[in-house]
Order: structure tokens, then C-alpha cells, then sequence
DNA sequence: TATCTTTTTGACCATCTGGTCAAAGCGACG
DNA sequence: CGTCGCTTTGACCAGATGGTCAAAAAGATA
């Protein structure tokens, strides 16, 4: 019932192609802003080759975000309550800059759905992630109660975690233009930062 | 040699009109994704009409872009280096933070831009914006020096303050997703936890 | 090599998009 | 009320855009 489709070579590395040419565009345009024919340059494909592969644009845009907020919250999810306090949320803080590094497109992708409203994945915003972040607010009050961390508005706390984070992604020519020619890796500088402020800000008084 | 338009009130109004829609369809849709049609239909004025006060969408999209990030950094050159330390950066954040609730469209329309790569201010802000954050974090610096507030990385600690409270704009629903139906105003809860954030991360050890 | 399936493409299409233009409408002022 | 300049619009246009299709090319299989 479900190798119907063979799911050749060919088309595994043609589907990769596209879908890494359409984060290319989609990142930096937006949805609206991309065009079918800037996707299809990208991949070094023509138009109805590339339409031989995803039917449509948005199906294009759909599957690239189908995964993503799963793999955006990977790094929470290993957030684990039976850890040490504050090293957890520092890793976790960690792991999300890194992302921004190494996955600046992702993140930009995200960024530009959110800011637009989100119309494809504002059931996921307010189903698994709401769910998932409920889970871990729960965490962080309770090492709160233990005295193990300062108390803090968990929600807030996240917010906090990814706004800082992804902003060095999301408005990577900003940080740039500000830091001038002399910085050419702010992460360092960035991951120094992030820590020392949640350092500060989870240490019990 | 400067009354060569006359500027009638119709202008006015009008001129202010199309750019209030603007803001409202370039913000979330970016530069690419938006149409004058639905510029104008927004603003309530045929597409001829519309392009009667602005000769093209560009234009419509730089008069728009044109004075905000002057605006958005008012608050910035009201920080005084003669006041007190942490009233003054705290006073900066609650500014900021009340323009994201108050102006989320112009904050928009700002991300938007700055994901895009910021083709039409990247002028700006390697030079504008990079000349007043200098300045401003020699401020910083100088207080830490002096003890007043714990020694951080003045541009870092400018990218946090900006990132954390335009996230509660430019993210707004996921925000309003994760916190649920519950809250149907975030700012109070994040004025409380930035403000706590901050003194903490600047208060002198 | 012959056959069958998968992949690729040039030509094409309807619709949308940014923008133009001549003509009509309208308001102020003499 | 007539004139003149400002404002508005319907009709239109060229190019872009998302998408289709039949046919050709290229593999795979035997």
C-alpha cells in the first residue's frame, strides 16, 4: 500500500536541488516575492522541469516548512527537567545560535512566515508548540520552586531565548553593517553575550 | 525656490492614505509580495489614482522607509550619557517596547527590510546607525568604567535590547499563540520580565 | 537492440502586474 | 456662469508570472 512511488535517484537529488534553491529564494524574498522562475534558476532546472517535481509553488513553500518547526524545536525538546538548572537552558541557548549559524535560511524562512502571520502554520504555532512550550514552562517553574534558578515568567523566558538567538540570523546584515569590517564572526562575541545575560538572569540572588 | 507644489489638502490626505495602506500591505507581504492593487484598494483609490501621488511602487515603498529608521531610533539618541545608568538604558528598552505595541506595522515593515538584505537602507545603517550605536556604546562603556553598570559588550547588549522587544511586534502571533487565548495582551508581562532582564544583566556584581 | 518508463523541454496560455494616457469630473476663483 | 488647474477614472498595454501539454530525449530493463 505504500511504495507506490518508486522514488528514483534521479528524483531524490532533483527534489534536494529544488528544495534548496527554494529556501535560497523564499528566504530572502518571502512567498509572495519569489517567483517560480528565480527558484528554478536557482536549481539550475527549467520550469516545467521543475513543475515536474512539486505541482505547484506554495507546494514548494508547503514542504519546506512542513519540517521546519519540527526541527526548530528539536534543541528544546532536549531540554531535559532531570539535568542541572541553568546549564541546560544554557545549552539550549547554545544550540539555538548554532542553528542560527549554520541554518540562517531556515531561520529567515520562519521569520518571513511569522512576520506575514503565519496563514500555514498558525494551527502548529498554537497546537505543538504551545504544547511543547507548556511542557517546558512547567520545568522551569518547578527548578524555580526548588530555588535552583531565579523566577522567572517562563513564556517570556523562551521568547527571550528565541528572539536573541535568531535575531543573529534574521538580521544578519544589521549586526554586520553596525559592527563594521572589523567583525567578521559576531557569533563569538554573541555566544559570550547570550551567556553572560542568562547567567545573570538565572542565578538565584 | 522651494513653494514650486502647491501641497493642497487634498494631497495631504491622500498622500497620507496611500502610505497608511502601504504600511499595511508591504508590512505583510514585503516589497515583492505586495501589489498596488491592493495598495489601492486598501487605501480606497483606484490604481490610477494612486499612482497620481506616487509615480511607482518603489516610490511608495522608499517615502515609506525614508523617515522610519530615524524614528526608530529617537529612543536611542535619547539616551543620555548625563543621566542615571540604568534608568536611562531601562527608560531606552520601555521606549522601544512601546513602539513595538504601538507601531508592530512599522517594526514590520523595518524586519521585513532587514531580512531581505536591506538593499534600499544598507546605506544607512553602516553609516547613519553605525555612527550613533558608536557613539552611544562608548556611553556604555564609559559607565562601566566607572562602575555604574556591570561591563558588557555595549553593541551586543544594543542587539539584545532591539531584538527583545521588536520580537513582541514582529512575532506577535506566535506569541499570541504560545501564551493562548488566556492573555490577550502581552506587552505588561514583557515590560515586567524585560526590565527584570536588564537590571539584572547590568546591575554591578 | 527493442520496449517501456521516467525525465526534460519548447511552445504556449490565461491571468496578473506595474504603469500609461486621454478624457472626463470637479472645485475654486474671478 | 465660465474658465482653469487639480483630481479621478476607464480603457489599454507590454511584460511577467504560474502553470499546461505534447513530444522529444534519456534511462532502465530484458
Amino acid at each position: 500500500m505504500n511504495e507506490a512511488r518508486p522514488v528514483t535517484r534521479i528524483q531524490q537529488k532533483n527534489r534536494a536541488t529544488i528544495l534548496d534553491a527554494a529556501l535560497d529564494v523564499f528566504s530572502q524574498r518571502g512567498f509572495g516575492g519569489a517567483t517560480v522562475d528565480q527558484i528554478a534558476a536557482t536549481a539550475g532546472l527549467s520550469k516545467p522541469n521543475l513543475l515536474y517535481y512539486f505541482p505547484t509553488k506554495e507546494a514548494i513553500y508547503e514542504a519546506l516548512l512542513g519540517g521546519l518547526l519540527d526541527t526548530w524545536l528539536d534543541p528544546l525538546r532536549a531540554m531535559k527537567s532531570s539535568g542541572e538548572p541553568l546549564p541546560e537552558i544554557l545549552a539550549y541557548v547554545q544550540r539555538k545560535l548554532e542553528m542560527s549559524r549554520d541554518f540562517p535560511r531556515e531561520s529567515r524562512l520562519f521569520a518571513n512566515e511569522i512576520i506575514q502571520g503565519a496563514p500555514l502554520i498558525e494551527n502548529e504555532l498554537s497546537g505543538a508548540l504551545r504544547d511543547l512550550v507548556d511542557e517546558k514552562a512547567k520545568i522551569i517553574n518547578q527548578w524555580a520552586d526548588e530555588g535552583r534558578i531565579a523566577r522567572v515568567n517562563p513564556h517570556h523566558l523562551f521568547f527571550s531565548i528565541w528572539s536573541l538567538t535568531q535575531h543573529y540570523a534574521d538580521f544578519d546584515v544589521q549586526v554586520r553593517a553596525v559592527l563594521g569590517e572589523g567583525v567578521d564572526d559576531p557569533f563569538p562575541e554573541a555566544q559570550v553575550y547570550l551567556t553572560t545575560l542568562f547567567t545573570r538572569m538565572l542565578t538565584p540572588s
